[in-house]
DNA sequence: GGGCAACTGACAGAATAATGTCAACAAAGC
DNA sequence: GCTTTGTTGACATTATTCTGTCAGTTGCCC
């Protein structure tokens, strides 16, 4: 075994959340106790946050380790834009903000002095500006009429005519946002990204829970 | 000298946009040709782009590399969430969309599957747009301004009272934007940053440039 | 075609890293 | 105070990687 798959285990071990002696870990994986703590020091000076107690044993809490990357200059701008976009003001979430600023100084960190973001003109800026609104535009709508129960009339890009639907849910997937609806047009739920909606009216009527129509009975359905 | 710093100098050498032959190389960091070829296997495997030409030699493309970094799971979701503000919706610089889209591609190509994003809820989405979102509103208007040489009236925080500017242009300092402009309350150039922005009023007349008063004085001052 | 220099494989010796052993010390909990 | 287990240092041994040498192939450019 090398080491380098030995410390991954290692690590995935450590994450169950329970406390685990050097000496049970060491056995575990075949080597002697002094390779383990070896490993926790390595596992520590690479940013992994583990936690040794005398007489108790280690744990780490849970993260995510990101190999390597080479990025383009325009990758690391854009990641600093992407950062700023997210941790700019605060809101009732601080949280994002805060990972935001802690990832930020994670980046800046370890990149060197002449990688450190210099002035960009003004149109990138701008245009960086646009680009990330862009995506971004309906999403009050959406969230506006979720909590007023609203229906909406969209527009969507690659599909054929407008829908009526009353928004049900909004869920992040990591890069994109969809929305669940209950699609009056089709008579059936409904499912698409936000960002390929390409026009989009509030309607006047407020709806109020109908039996099938409801969140909790697509949620049933897909069971 | 170990490996690690000599591929680092390696690639600080090759980022010159000059043409390297092997054997120069071989020759600058004594060691051998062979080396210099492995050592060019060792950077491309690691996804530098170095670019090898039979018969002419070396050459590499300005490149950023990113060390491993630990991130908690809310960092990586604000990285995605902030690579999902750049990178929707293409408009008059694809180039930034594409950046955000390649970064993306390669941070899910290292992340194990289980990292791989779940849906979050409603609220978490809901609460990043307006996090991403906030620092950004003023930005069409003195995007627009700077255009249309239209003055402002603008409250920062941290500073008594209003402000009247001529904004003449916006400066992205990787996770900052900032305005430089002609202050004309205090007739002075001056400089802030948008974020900081609370109140914002755009003034009907617009202004003509006059000498001592344009970018390019500022600029000179600054010499 | 001919020159040039990037590529690739094999193998032995050199350099480096990893590991085990031994030892001493330091906190935390009982 | 005693036990437990983390923490650190030193050193010899072992494992792994790195490197040079040699030998050959491939593709670009003139």
């Amino acid at each position: 075994m090398r080491k380098s798959d030995r410390l991954f285990a290692l690590l995935q071990r450590l994450k169950d959340g329970r406390l685990h002696t050097a000496e049970a870990l060491a056995e575990a994986f075949g080597v002697s106790v002094r390779t383990i703590y070896r490993d926790m020091g390595t596992l520590a000076a690479s940013g992994v946050p583990v936690t040794g107690t005398r007489g108790r044993g280690y744990a780490a809490e849970a993260s995510i380790t990101l190999p390597p990357l080479n990025l383009t200059e325009t990758e690391l701008e854009v990641l600093h834009l992407g950062l700023a976009a997210v941790g700019a003001g605060a809101g009732e979430l601080p949280e994002l903000a805060e990972a935001a600023e802690s990832l930020s100084a994670k980046i800046d960190a370890v990149l060197p002095e002449e990688a450190s973001p210099e002035p960009a003109s003004f149109g990138f800026a701008g245009a960086a500006y646009r680009e990330a609104a862009q995506g971004f535009r309906h999403m009050p709508v959406f969230r506006a009429a979720i909590r007023a129960r609203q229906k909406l009339r969209v527009t969507l890009k690659g599909r054929d005519g407008e829908q009526e639907i009353r928004p049900l849910e909004i869920d992040y997937w990591g890069r994109v946002w969809t929305c669940t609806a209950w699609n009056e047009t089709r008579g059936a739920f409904d499912h698409f990204r936000i960002d390929r909606v390409t026009q989009l009216t509030p309607l006047p009527g407020l709806f109020v829970d109908e039996p099938g129509k409801r969140l909790s009975d697509y949620r049933d359905r897909r069971r």
